[in-house]
This record gives C-alpha cells, structure tokens and sequence, in this order.
DNA sequence: TTTTATATCACACAATTGTGTGAGAAAATC
DNA sequence: GATTTTCTCACACAATTGTGTGATATAAAA
C-alpha cells in the first residue's frame, strides 16, 4: 500500500524533529519533508507531491493561513491540516472558508494527530474535539457582529493595529498615516466593535491571537 | 551505565509525545515521566529520582519559572533546563540566577537538545547559540534601567499585568485587589519603566513575550 | 444602478490613563 | 539592627483614549 506522502511546516525544530519521530513509528505515513516557514512549504510543493501538508499557524515570514491560500491555489488536492497553540475559535471558519481540511490544537495527543492526517486523507474534515464545540457556538451564538462570520479588518484598520502595538499614540498614527486624529479615533472604535474587545490592550492581544500583527 | 532520569514538562501533548519519540532513540537517557504544568512536576519530583527536568517556560497554571524555585527548593541537585519560544534575552539572566542550568530555545535541533541534556547532567551550563550573542550583549550594552540586572517584577505587579491583559481599567483592577486606584497607578508606573514601555498596550506584548502572561 | 463597504473627518464630552512628587508601613534581606 | 524592597496611598494635572452622533466621497459589489 501506497504510504501518505506528508510535509510538516513549524518555525521550530525541535517541534518538526519531534513530530517527525512520532510519525516515524507509524507505517501507514510517511514525512517526505520539512520546512520552516510557508515559502519552504511552496517550494517544496512545487518539485514533490505531497498528500498531507501539516501546517503550524504561527509562522514568520509566511504564516499558516497565507501558506494554505497560496498552497492551495497551486495544488488544490493537498490535504491542509492547521496545527496551533491557541484555541481561539473565531478563527475556525475562515479556515474552513480558506479550504483547509482540518484545524487541530498542539495539545492534541499523537494518536489524534495521526488519526487526523488519515482522515484528512480521505477527505474528512478534521477538527479537536475542544474546537468542535466552539465552532458549534460560534454558529448558534446571537451575532455580535453578524451571523456566522467573521469580522473582516480592512487593510486601513491593520495599520492601525500595527501602528497601536508599537505604541504610537493617536496622534502618532495620524501623522504616520496622514490623516486626522478623528479618522484614526473612528478605525479604533470600528475595530474595538469587529474585534468584540473593550480596549487597545484587548485588541492587541486578541491581534496576536489571531496573527494580524 | 546508569541512564539519565528525564522528567518532561510541557502544555502540549504533541510537543512531550514529540520530545519523547526524540528521546526513545538515544540509549543514554530515559524519560521517567511527563507533566502538564508545573503542579505537575512537583508532585513527581516528589515521588520518583529525576536528573534532568526539560521544563516548557510558557505554562499555564504555574510556569517554568515558578516550577524552577520550587523544584530547586526541595531538590537542588536536580538540572532544570527551560525550553522557550521566545529569545527574550532579558529574561536569561534571571532564570540562571535562579540556579537553572540551561536555557534553550524550541527551534535547536534534537541532537542539540540531547547534547544539552548530557551537559547539563555533568553540571554544565547549557545555552543556546542564539542566545549567548543576546546574553553577552544584554551584560555590555548601556544600563537603561540599571547596570546589567534585570528588572525583577514583583508578585503584586504580576497580579496588575494580568488583569490588564483582561481588560480591567484601574479602578476595576484596584477593586479586585482591594487597594486604591493610587496603588494601581503607583504599580503601573513602576512597571513602565521597568519594562522600558511606554504604556499598556507595549506592557502587554512584553509581558506576553516574557511569558509573564 | 442601487446598495454596501471603505476611508475620511468634525465636534463635543466623558472616562481613563499616564506623570510628577512625596511618603508611611511592613516584609525581606543583609 | 540597619538597609532595601515591596506595597501602600495621596493629590494634582496633563495627556490620551474612548464614545456618541452625523456626514461626505469614493470604490466595489450586487
């Protein structure tokens, strides 16, 4: 039998030597490579064919979501499988929506994680247990903001976001971006409304949650 | 020859069935136990022989610095090593004088990890190579709150970073601590210039970092 | 083409945050 | 026991943030 052909993407080594001696022991998959952030994962994709990509969200230079987008485009067969720390469940949708077949949480044991890739690879969709209720949640819960979707920050308003986690002041945001205090003062509120947050701090938190910044 | 007592602590299943799967093929070491969070190791440490203890800093419940005093308090002759994500160099001096022995970061390499592992149980300190340049550079550059050490942040001042991370204003975070708004303001104070931030918002992103948070 | 989303700005005001300065008491450390 | 650190609080004031409401222009989508 034909083994799953699976490329694991994490910034850290340790993180991809680990997952790599799990899956060593298991006959039925096979790593046929590795790599450190998304552009190693789209050249790879380019010269091998590859089954499974396991994809950790947080990621410099090219994060999980933006690896999926451009894998996906290329190669639309590839079972994508998102592997992340936080649980913050407002994210699952847009992941789904993005094309990925799974979303599973590092704190998942080694037999849910190779139970998810062959499931992946079969076609199922594949989600922690821990999400799969929120997701429910996320879906039956009064909109905050709007049914079942979510929030779209504009392009002008993750400036801002950038600009406040530097530390600027309002009026250091006008200046950099030239335009008034007021206009920076009206992206802060709209954001503080999409984010669902009460303050700048809970925005950047929830910013870096979600790898806007 | 006696083979080296590993005891693992991490918040991410993956990551200890990773770390274990790595282990399992070195023959001079054994991993004796894996832990959660620090309550965890402490009830371990109490009831079986570890030489080494591989502690994740990033914990919920009680984190790798926390789990070091304690450890180190009832056994001294056990080799802590912190695994981080981070390369906050500001934090290295003080989990040295805290009497770890290492301090290396999740993207070294398992040959490195197991070598560090090895040093450490003949009582070397260990390091990673990222880290030294940082190290060396935060004992020669210019004092900005004081001459080499690091700003040690109180318990109190702790409580006040986390529920500003929470998105408490000062008046809510003075009532939750029965103190006066003063006192809060008094603490934040004292935590800007200690951790060199300008206002809450860079608070919360270095306290994050520093995995105060 | 009509609607919707984005980006811009104004004005006014309340609420909160951040700063400067000084100081007392208790706990930990030397 | 002396010193340092930590925690506490006060008062005053400047600076910044956050809120409510309404409006215009342009671009994109339906």
């Amino acid at each position: 039998m034909e083994k799953i052909k699976v490329l694991l993407a994490d910034d850290h080594q340790i993180m991809l030597d680990g997952l790599q001696a799990i899956f060593a022991k298991d006959d039925s998959l096979q790593v046929v490579g590795t790599a450190r952030n998304g552009l190693e994962v789209l050249e790879f994709v380019k010269k091998e064919p590859v089954d499974v990509l396991l994809l950790d969200l947080q990621m410099p230079v090219m994060d999980g979501l933006e690896t999926t987008m451009h894998v996906l485009k290329s190669h639309p067969d590839i079972k994508v499988i998102l592997l992340t720390t936080n649980d913050e469940g407002s994210i699952i949708t847009s992941i789904f929506k993005l094309g990925a077949t799974g979303y599973l949480l590092k704190n998942a044991s080694k037999e849910y994680l190779i139970q998810g890739i062959k499931d992946a690879y079969e076609g199922k969709k594949v989600l922690s247990a821990h999400l799969t209720e929120k997701m429910i949640e996320s879906l039956t819960e009064k909109p905050k903001v709007r049914k079942g979707e979510i929030p779209k920050i504009t392009k002008r308003e993750i400036e801002v976001v950038k600009l406040i986690a530097k530390e600027f002041t309002t009026q250091e945001i006008a200046d950099a971006l030239f335009v008034s205090t007021n206009t920076v003062a009206t992206h802060k509120r709209n954001l503080f409304v999409k984010m669902d947050v009460k303050n700048s701090v809970g925005m950047i938190k929830k910013a870096v949650d979600w790898g806007l910044i």
